[in-house]
Formats: structure tokens, C-alpha cells, sequence
DNA sequence: CCCTAAATGTGACTTAAAGTCCGTTGTTAA
DNA sequence: TTAACAACGGACTTTAAGTCACATTTAGGG
């Protein structure tokens, strides 16, 4: 499994507990609507700066966000 | 505190602990040196990919990687 | 002290990908 | 059907990745 998709299902997970769409997940987050998308889908390389935007608007510091089962290669 | 200067302090505090050089934690990472000393600098927006391989390196998993003390703005 | 060798930091640069913005196309539930 | 949501696509600007030559610092040995 790819921490590529590891993470976008992580943001995925945490989106829905919170019960927001992903364009109110970009609002919060100021990052664009359908780069939220492709984040979820595993297809970014996410930066630091941007994973800490979606923790704070997820509520959940960085070692919470990513206390999550993976597997690395 | 920026986000990038406290995984800086991070990985340094981490490598000091394990007692190797950044070229050591280069080669393991698989990352240039140079890399490595502008990550522990604070001036790289590192990506998810890269902190991963470093939390490999490193010997930790990502949430232990981010289990530091952080406040945000 | 001086020497030097290892370790670390700096600035500049190319290129590969991040990230934005526009719209379109599924998908699902009401 | 329609309205909200999610995925996809192309075109575009910005930025991180990755590398290099060189400068500086550090630590010990003579």
C-alpha cells in the first residue's frame, strides 16, 4: 500500500466522521476543491504544509492524523 | 513555529539519537545530503513521500515522527 | 595553536510535479 | 429531474525535488 493512498484515505476517513463534503473540507482547509479529490484518491505527493492545513481543519494533530494501520512498499 | 522548522528539529533530534551523520541518514533515506541539511534547516515543504522514507530511516513510524510538541501560525 | 578531515551549510540551477482554475461527467439520494 | 457531491480533464502557474560546486564549521591529533 502507497502512503499515497494510505493518506487519502486517512483524509477520506476523518472528512466523513466529520460529516463535510470535500469542498467545505477545501474551505476550511483554503485549498482548492478538486485538489482535495485527488488527495483522497491517492494520486498526490502531498507537501507538509498542506497535510498540516488538513489536519487543523480535520481537528486532529499530525501524530493522530497519521496514527493509521500501513505497510510500507 | 513553522510546521517546516519543527520537522527540521525533528529528523536532527531523531538522527542525533540514533548518532549518525546527515550523509549516513542520506544514504539509508536514499536522499541527497544536501537535502538533508536544508530539510533540518526548515527550508524545504517536504513532501509526504520524503518524510516517509526519513521516518524509515529513522526507525520510527510517522505518527511517532509527529509526536512532538507543535503549535501552529 | 595549526592542520586537516569530516560534517554541515549555502546559493543557484533544472526538471518534475504540486497545486489552481475552468468546466464536464458520473453518482446518489430526495 | 434535479440538486448536491465526487471524480475527471486540460491548461496553466508555482514550487518541491534533486543535484552541484563551493563555503563554513567542528573536533582531534600533532
Amino acid at each position: 500500500m502507497d502512503i499515497k493512498i494510505a493518506v487519502g484515505k486517512r483524509v477520506k476517513e476523518l472528512r466523513n466522521k466529520l460529516g463535510i463534503s470535500q469542498e467545505e473540507l477545501a474551505d476550511i482547509a483554503e485549498l482548492d476543491r478538486t485538489y482535495i479529490t485527488s488527495v483522497e484518491c491517492g494520486k498526490r505527493n502531498i507537501s507538509i504544509v498542506n497535510v498540516e492545513k488538513l489536519a487543523n481543519a480535520l481537528n486532529v494533530s499530525l501524530s493522530v492524523f497519521f496514527d493509521f494501520e500501513y505497510k510500507g512498499e
